[in-house]
DNA sequence: CGAGTAACTGAACAATGTCCAATTTAGCAA
DNA sequence: TTGCTAAATTGGACATTGTTCAGTTACTCG
């Protein structure tokens, strides 16, 4: 077959991540394939090179993509929320990875090499990190004297060690009941050595 | 060609696990290949399926050296170190991981499958753990009410993630300059919480 | 010396990412 | 309407991969 105007280009864009982020929420990224993806939207391989280039490319935006839904169930959870907000924050980030295990595993699993680092869509991956960056800075009063996007950037590794210890298997080697509950409570820790306060 | 005895079973299996690491180190998980590590040992592929019955099994034990590694490296600045030895613990961890990326990836790229979940040497993978937990209990005097293996897998978890953001780029997008500076902060301040004093 | 058996090979299979010549058609110009 | 061009899509080619397994080979024991 040849010329199709079954999608315009955007809309083709759209399925093509669309289909392509519902078999890597199935399969993960090891068994993740291009071919498959086409055959789920109904074209074949070759059209993904013409609309993404390569597959990094298209991985890079689907993990785009898994960080755009994080952001949002973020703020979704935040909105619903009781007063205790920095456990609504960590319990939220452990809970979308839970839910989305293989899209969220993606993100860190592939590793994008250096001449793709500029084809990064920025702006979804800083939602994220804005969140964050908004509720600490309102956890503590005085900032004072902290680098607060650096203690930020600190205390998500934080939250992400906890987590991708509990979805990697490593606690489950170290028999780790609560993974979450452990990392609320070093963040707990860390922001009262800045003043934080935790409700009681 | 058919039964040789260039080298004895145990021989053969310490030959293809030390050019097995090499690869690992040298491409990184995504480019290894069990056909480059045979062709490296002076074998065939089928040769690797005979010794260790399958790719999955060879890059666990591929990752359990790295673990012991790992932990006689640790070990080994600890031993040469001044007294501040929570620092020195936090940036061997790093220096191990920065020393040997590839290596220290595979460890938490490749995921074991349930079936190979007995397969695992746990003993090179606690070491690491006994190390650390050795550590903290001697800088925190009063251990008090403290869950302490679950307080010291939550530390290492913490330093794991932000050796896991440097590493994998998150952080190089987020423009963090010394990851390993910022761990220590945080795991000063949670260690802090329960009665440690740092060295001034 | 001969047979048995363990070890090792290499071909076969299905699948992958990547490239690209060939094909088909949409949309425009005449 | 007809013809043309350029874009879109296909699908086959290629090199690789993990995995299996029927053969082949050479060591070992009787």
């Amino acid at each position: 077959m040849g010329r199709r105007s079954d999608h315009t280009r955007d809309e083709l864009r759209r399925l093509i991540i669309a289909e392509g982020h519902r078999l890597l929420a199935e399969t993960g990224l090891a068994r993740f394939s291009g071919r498959e993806v086409a055959k789920r939207a109904g074209y074949t391989v070759g059209t993904i090179y013409n609309v993404f280039g390569s597959l990094d490319r298209l991985l890079v935006t689907l993990n785009s993509h898994t960080f755009r839904l994080w952001a949002e169930f973020l703020e979704r959870r935040l909105a619903v929320s009781p007063p205790d907000r920095i456990r609504t924050l960590v319990e939220a980030y452990f809970a979308f990875a839970r839910d989305h295990t293989h899209a969220w595993s993606a993100i860190y699993e592939h590793r994008v090499s250096a001449e793709l680092f500029d084809a990064v869509d920025h702006d979804s991956r800083t939602a994220l990190t804005a969140i964050v960056d908004r509720e600490v800075r309102s956890a503590i009063p005085s900032g004072g004297d902290l680098d607060m996007p650096r203690f930020v950037r600190s205390l998500i590794a934080t939250v992400h060690g906890h987590c991708s210890y509990a979805l990697g298997g490593t606690f489950t080697l170290l028999e780790e009941i609560d993974p979450a509950a452990s990392a609320l409570a070093r963040v707990r820790e860390c922001l009262a050595a800045h003043g934080y306060r935790p409700p009681d």
